[in-house]
DNA sequence: CCAGTATCCCTTTTT
DNA sequence: GGGATACTGG
């Protein structure tokens, strides 16, 4: 079965395929070395869950840099920065150090470091501030109280505006067809969201802030507009890689034809099956119309066979992609072979299916399974609460990824607006943050000492000023003496951090009953700070590059080496695997969740997902779901498996129910 | 003008 | 369980 290759030893002449110090066809299926060894030109690798994607991205990478391809010219863009940073690892380790060069990211990292070069050529200062999805949001909100005075009835809230807004960018699409298509109840007031819109994207002009979406958007902008800057950065990029393509909007799919210029020297690497992010603008049409978007001819290669999981795995996954409505030219197959089939477990209750699974997990563990080997994964972010709790019940130590972070909760967020005041004194958001944080300031006077303090003319040592403006209340004293104080001393990262937490400190413990796990976060949030040189640099990386572990882990990895179970949304389980998988809340209601009922569109996207979760088994596969679960919307008993699940031939999977042991 | 409380509504996924 | 809003008391 084995092919025999040439290899010459002692040439040390230039050229392809005469230096490499891989064996990439005996390391390689003949697709994956097809794509790798791929030359030029614009290229699609359609590759199925499991079937060693990231491997064939990462050799190609070692590839380009042992054919003598300088690793800054590659750009290698991917959804997250886990991914990006597992990819240069592994990368390094196949080859060398020089791997490290590599540029890479997330879309919108890169887009930060281009826009922050070239901030001129769109009007922005290059200390704009990056505003985080909640940051979005509070702007809107500050907009939204000049709109929703004169009204009588309710108004679309902050959250639902930023949203359409946002799929409005995403979707390239008008405010008024996103209204009219996903927000009927929102027809009449088209006018003011529209008027909204307006008013956020000039506020963010003139305050220099920008959103996610801005950070897409001005790069989008300042490749087609500035040529210089689109051919420097055309130059610089020899090779672009982009992975998960199914998942790029049509802003991303216009960037990488951009970046990718006169050589088209570009590969995209994406499962249309895989597509998960349609809420963010993404459609799996994008990634079939790659190909026309290059005047060169692309090559497109099918990776299909499996490395991940047991064929019992693969036959459930596959027959739940078989009955979507828009069927995948793609059957994956493996040499795995197992008897184990999927488990579909059935439990009385929410509790039962906790402890189900803790119990599962310390069973596994017993046999010889770390617990960084096993995940559990849910469809929404609090579907894992009981299972988090009986974890902790247990002392099973874990991570958890997905859902609310870490840099979100509001005190990590006061912290940080302090730190923002100073990087950018036009935050507005930020010093109304920080100025209603004080006893005695409300909404009103924090308005009026923001008008204040973002005037162009505004110097902060006119503070009495400021404190006027307050009704003479002392504490704004106190602040502004702080802010001066740093503003003035140069100091460090950490001393900036330290002097804002003592100040804050007070506040903390009067705001909230919790202050004592409050705090721990701060000193958390400090000695991430101190890896920092530079102020900006932590406040970009905060909203872009946060990391993504929420409270949890962080008290349970003080022990470095120590193998955590992992939990995870699926969404943020994209591209990972483990060998053993619960997915919890297979309940039909609860994944795929009611509100998708009444979409096929929706329902089909769900449907994905289950593929997503169910693909990243290697060995063992868990789903389980609780009995009679009440549901408050819609006032309905649920209480059967998904319906991905039942539409399935019972050969595919065993079924239980749990009995109660007693010797516990 | 601020702070505290009561009431109603909505509740996904991520950069 | 959190956010927006309305109302009350200081």
């Amino acid at each position: 079965m084995k092919k025999l290759s040439l290899k010459k030893v002692t040439s040390r002449k230039r050229g392809p395929g005469q230096h490499y110090t891989i064996r990439y066809a005996d390391e390689l299926n003949a697709a994956q070395h097809q794509a790798v060894m791929h030359a030029g030109g614009p290229a699609l690798i359609i590759a199925g869950a499991g079937t060693g994607k990231t491997r064939t991205l990462i050799y190609r990478v070692a590839r380009l840099v042992e054919d003598g391809v300088d690793p800054r010219a590659i750009l290698l863009l991917t959804f997250t920065r886990k991914a990006a940073g597992e990819m240069l690892r592994r990368a390094t380790m196949l080859l060398d150090g020089r791997c490290e060069h590599v540029a890479g990211g997330t879309f919108h990292s890169f887009a930060n470091q281009v826009l922050r070069r070239h901030a001129k050529h769109i009007k922005f200062d290059s200390s704009f501030s990056v505003l985080d999805q909640g940051d979005a949001q509070d702007v809107v909100n500050l907009l939204r109280a000049q709109v929703v005075g004169s009204r009588k009835k309710r108004f679309a809230r902050k959250q639902t505006i930023h949203n359409i807004i946002s799929a409005a960018m995403n979707r390239a699409s008008s405010i008024e067809d996103i209204i009219h298509n996903d927000y009927p109840q929102f027809v009449e007031d088209t006018t003011e969201i529209e008027y909204l819109a307006e008013a956020y994207a000039r506020y963010k002009v003139n305050h220099n802030l920008m959103d996610y979406d801005d950070l897409l958007f001005y790069l989008h902008k300042i490749l087609q507009e500035v040529p210089a800057v689109r051919e420097q950065v055309q130059r610089q990029y020899k090779h672009v890689l982009v992975d998960e393509y199914q998942d790029t909007n049509i802003p991303q799919h216009e960037i990488v034809v951009f970046l990718a210029g006169q050589q088209e020297n570009v590969m995209a690497v994406g499962d249309d099956a895989q597509s998960i992010y349609s809420f963010r603008g993404a459609n799996f049409a994008n990634i079939m119309k790659f190909p026309q978007a290059f005047n060169k001819e692309c090559t497109i290669i099918k990776l299909e066979e499996n490395y991940r999981s047991t064929q019992p795995i693969l036959d459930l996954s596959n027959a739940v992609m078989n009955a979507a409505v828009q069927k995948f030219d793609k059957e994956l197959y493996t040499h795995r072979q197992a008897e184990d089939k999927p488990y579909l477990i059935k439990a009385d209750n929410e509790e039962q299916q906790a402890e189900f699974v803790v119990s599962q997990v310390l069973e596994m563990r017993e046999e010889g399974v770390e617990l960084s080997d096993m995940a559990v994964l849910f469809r929404s972010s609090h579907h894992s609460s009981d299972v988090e709790l009986y974890l902790n019940k247990a002392n099973v130590p874990f991570q958890k990824f997905g859902g609310f972070k870490f840099f979100e909760t509001a005190h990590i967020k006061d912290v940080i607006a302090h730190l923002r005041v100073l990087v950018n004194p036009r935050d507005a958001v930020s010093w109304n943050r920080i100025l209603l944080l004080l006893e005695g300031i409300g909404p009103r006077r924090a308005g009026a000492i923001v008008d204040a303090v973002t005037e162009e003319s505004a110097t902060w040592s006119d503070v009495q000023r400021f404190k006027a403006l307050a009704g003479n209340n002392t504490s704004v004293e106190e602040l502004f003496g702080m802010l001066n104080k740093l503003n003035r001393k140069r100091v460090g990262v950490d001393e900036c951090v330290a002097t804002v937490v003592d100040f804050y400190w007070p506040t903390l413990k009067r705001k909230y009953d919790d202050h004592q796990k409050r705090s721990r976060d701060i000193e958390m949030f400090q000695t991430i700070a101190e890896r920092y040189a530079d102020l900006d640099e932590l406040l970009a990386d905060m909203a872009l590059e946060a990391p993504v572990e929420s409270l949890e882990d962080v008290s349970a990895t003080n022990d470095e080496d120590e193998s955590l179970l992992t939990l995870s949304t699926i969404h943020s389980a994209k591209g990972l695997e483990w060998r053993v998988v619960f997915v919890i809340w297979v309940l039909d209601g609860r994944f795929p969740p009611v509100r998708s009922f009444k979409s096929t569109e929706d329902l089909e996207e769900e449907r994905r997902l289950f593929y997503v979760a169910c693909t990243r088994a290697a060995d063992h596969l868990f789903m389980s779901y609780p009995m009679n679960i009440y549901d408050r919307e819609t006032g309905m008993v649920l209480g059967r498996p998904s319906r991905f699940i039942e539409a399935l031939d019972q050969e595919l999977y065993d079924e239980y129910t749990l009995e109660f042991n007693d010797d516990e």
